[in-house]
DNA sequence: AAAATTTAAGATATCGATTAAGACGTATTC
DNA sequence: GAATACGTCTTAATCGATATCTTAAATTTT
C-alpha cells in the first residue's frame, strides 16, 4: 500500500511511519538481522550493521517500538517511581525532588527512563502503567494498599525513607540525626524547647498536641525523629510536653508559618525550636523576623533535611543534612544492580550554620 | 506447568504471575470477554463483569500489561516530557518543577502517565522511549536535533517556553512582561540601570557582555526579556550598554551570585538591577546584603518567574508571574484535547513586593 | 407466532519486535 | 582432504492483549 514499485525501484513513502519488518524488506535483510543491528552488533557483520543503522534513519526508522520489544523481552528499561500523595505536592517538595534529581542521574547513566506515579488513587482513577516499569522506587509511608499493589507486580522495589521487611530500602538514621542536632542546639535545663513536628498525628490540620496524641502510633520517620529529640533534651535534663509540640500534615511553608506563629506567641516563649524540616525552618526564621525575635540570638531554630534553600537564608540554616540526592542515587542503583534485599542506612551529618547560639 | 490438575479442581500456583489468557481460562471465558470486562463494560452483562474482576483479582491478575495493550492498540496513555539539557539539572529548576506540577496536574485527572526524558543524550546513550508516548511536551529551547527527533514519530507535540511553527506551543509573553517590570522600576534617567541575563550568549561561564555579543542571536525567551527591557529603559532616556549586562549559563543560585558580585561592584554602581530570573534576584539580594547595599533604598532589584520562594524573601521581590504550573496545565490540555496546532500566549503579571523602591 | 432486532459471548488475526534454532558458506585444524 | 569450527544471516514461534467478525440467545416488533 504504501510502495509503489517503479522501474526497479522501491519507493516508501515518508509519511507514514514504518516498523522493522519494513525496514528489513526495504533493505532485503531478514528482521532478525535488523534487530541485531540494533541491539547485538556481535550478531553481523560491522559493514552490514552501519548499512542498517545508516539506511534505516533514512527511511525514518528510528529503532525498535517499546512497546513491542518490551513485550518480547519482558523488560521495558523504564524504572518507576511512585512518589507519596499526589504528583503535584510530591514536586512541589525539595526533598523529593532532590531524590528525583538523584534517582534521574543514575537513570540517565544506565539508559534507564522513568516514569512518575503517584500512590494517591482518586476516585474513578485506575492503576494502568504498574505492568511496564522492571522495578519500583517508593518514597514515604505509601499507603498499605498501593505497597501491596506494587510487591505483587513481583518486581524489584525499593523504599526509600521508609521500611519493609518484604523489599530493600534506603533510610537515614533519623533518630540519630535528630539527637544529634537537638543535643547541639539545646544547652541546658533551662532552655524552653518547642518541637514543629512534620505528620505527628493524623490530621489534616495544624495542631497543637495533647499527651494522648503523644500515646498514638505516628509515622515511622516523624516518629524516630521525635525520639531523638527526646532523648536529647532528657539527657540535658530538659522535658517537651505534647503541649510544646506542634503537628504540621504536610511539608509546606504556609502551614509551618501558623504553626510557628502559635508555637512563638506561648508564654514562655521557647527558646529553641526543633524544626523536623528546612520548610519547617524557614519558615519559622520568617515569623520569628515577623515578631522581632532575634534568630539566633533569642532563639535558637533547627532545620532538617539540608535543602540548598537552607544554605542561603538570613540567617542559614543550622541542619541535618539527609543527603537527598544520594539516597536517590543509592536507590537507583541498589535496584539496578538487582540488590533488593539490602536495607541501607545513610549517615546524616550535622550541618552547623547561624540559626542556633 | 503453574497448573497442577488434582480431583477436578484446577489449581494456578499464586506464585507465577499470570496474562489474561490464562485468567480466560481459569473462569471457563474467552480473552475477549476478560478484555472486555476491563476495557468496554458495555459488551458484557455487570453480573459477568463483576464475576471477572473479583475472581482476576483473586488470582494476582491486576489488570492488562501495558506493552501487550500499547502494542495491539497503539496507545500508550503515557505522555512523554522532555525537559531541557539534563534530567538533574531540570529537576533542581523551580520554574521547570512548577510546570511538571502542572502537567502531573492533568495527566493524573486523566489517566494518563508522565515519563520524564532528557534532550541531552550523552556519549553512549540511545534514545529509546520515545516510542512509547502517545504525545510529548517539550520544555524550553530543546536542540535542533532532539526536536527533529521527537518531530518525526509523528506524534502530537506541545512546545512550552519556545516556538516552532511545526507544533503547537504554550509561551507567555516575555517581552511584554519585561518591559512592564523595568518600566515600574526604572524611574528616570538618571538611573544606572543593569541586567543580570539569563543564557544571553552561547558560554558555559558567567561573563560580562560586549557591544559584538549583543549582535549575535541568542535564545528567544532571553533575547524577548532583553528587547523587553532595552524599550522601557528607552522610554525613560536611559541606555544600558552592553558593559551592564551578564550572562549567567543556567538558573543557578551559584552562578547568579558571582554576577552580582560582578555587577555591583562596578562604578558607578547600578541603581536599577533587573534579573532575567528569581534565582537570580535572590542571588543579588544576598549579595546585595554582603556588600552592605540597602535593597530597595539604594538598589531597586526585579527579578522574573515569580517562584514560590520570591514571596518569601526578605525583601520579598517585585517579579514578573509568568504562571508556570498554569503553563504546565495548559500545555497538557492541549496535548490530550487534540488541540495540536494552537499557539496559546498567557498573560504575564507584575508582582509588585518589596524589592523595588 | 414468525420475523426483526438487540444483547452477550466466542474465535481469531493482528500489533512490532526478539531470539532460539537452523542453514550455508568459509576458515581452521589435524 | 575430511572434520570441525566459525561467522553470518534466515526462519519461525512467541510475548499479551484488542477488536473485528461471528454465532447464539434473548427480546421486541408486527
Amino acid at each position: 500500500m504504501q510502495q509503489l514499485e517503479s522501474n526497479g525501484v522501491v519507493q516508501v513513502s515518508r509519511t507514514k511511519k514504518l516498523n522493522l519488518k519494513q525496514v528489513a524488506e526495504e533493505l532485503g535483510v531478514s528482521t532478525a538481522t535488523v534487530s541485531n543491528a540494533f541491539n547485538r552488533p556481535d550478531q553481523l557483520s560491522a559493514k552490514l550493521r552501519e548499512r542498517i543503522l545508516l539506511e534505516a534513519a533514512e527511511l525514518g526508522y528510528h529503532g525498535p517500538n517499546l512497546a513491542a520489544r518490551t513485550l518480547r523481552r519482558g523488560e521495558s528499561d523504564v524504572i518507576g517511581v511512585m512518589l507519596l500523595d499526589s504528583l503535584t505536592y510530591s514536586l512541589s517538595d525539595p526533598v523529593a525532588n532532590q531524590l528525583l534529581q538523584g534517582i534521574a542521574e543514575v537513570l540517565v547513566e544506565r539508559n534507564k527512563h522513568m516514569l512518575l506515579l503517584s500512590s494517591r488513587i482518586e476516585a474513578g482513577q485506575q492503576r494502568g502503567a504498574e505492568s511496564l516499569p522492571d522495578g519500583f522506587i517508593l518514597y514515604g509511608a505509601i499507603d498499605q494498599h498501593s505497597f501491596d499493589f506494587i510487591l505483587k507486580t513481583g518486581k524489584p522495589v525499593i523504599v526509600v525513607d521508609s521500611e519493609y521487611k518484604e523489599t530493600a530500602s534506603v533510610n537515614i538514621d533519623n533518630q540519630n540525626g535528630a539527637f544529634r542536632i537537638a543535643e547541639y542546639a539545646i544547652h541546658d535545663e533551662n532552655e524552653k524547647v518547642a518541637i514543629l513536628g512534620l505528620r505527628l498525628i493524623n490530621t489534616d490540620r495544624v495542631c497543637r498536641l495533647t499527651e494522648a496524641d503523644l500515646a498514638q502510633e505516628s509515622q515511622e520517620v516523624s516518629q524516630a525523629r521525635l525520639a531523638g529529640y527526646q532523648m536529647a533534651a532528657e539527657q540535658k535534663n530538659c522535658h517537651i510536653p505534647a503541649a510544646s509540640m506542634w503537628h504540621i500534615p504536610i511539608n509546606d511553608a504556609e502551614l509551618a508559618e501558623i504553626a510557628a506563629r502559635e508555637a512563638l506567641t506561648v508564654n514562655p516563649r521557647p527558646t529553641v525550636l526543633l524544626c523536623m524540616s528546612d520548610i519547617i525552618a524557614l519558615a519559622a526564621i520568617r515569623v520569628a523576623r515577623e515578631l522581632n525575635i532575634r534568630v539566633p540570638e533569642e532563639l535558637s531554630i533547627t532545620g532538617f533535611d539540608d535543602i540548598p534553600e537552607s544554605a542561603r537564608s538570613e540567617p542559614p540554616i543550622t541542619t541535618v543534612c539527609q543527603q537527598s540526592i544520594e539516597k536517590g542515587r543509592m536507590a537507583a542503583r541498589l535496584l539496578l544492580d538487582g540488590k533488593a534485599k539490602e536495607h541501607l542506612v545513610l549517615e546524616t551529618r550535622l550541618v552547623v550554620r547561624g540559626s542556633c547560639r
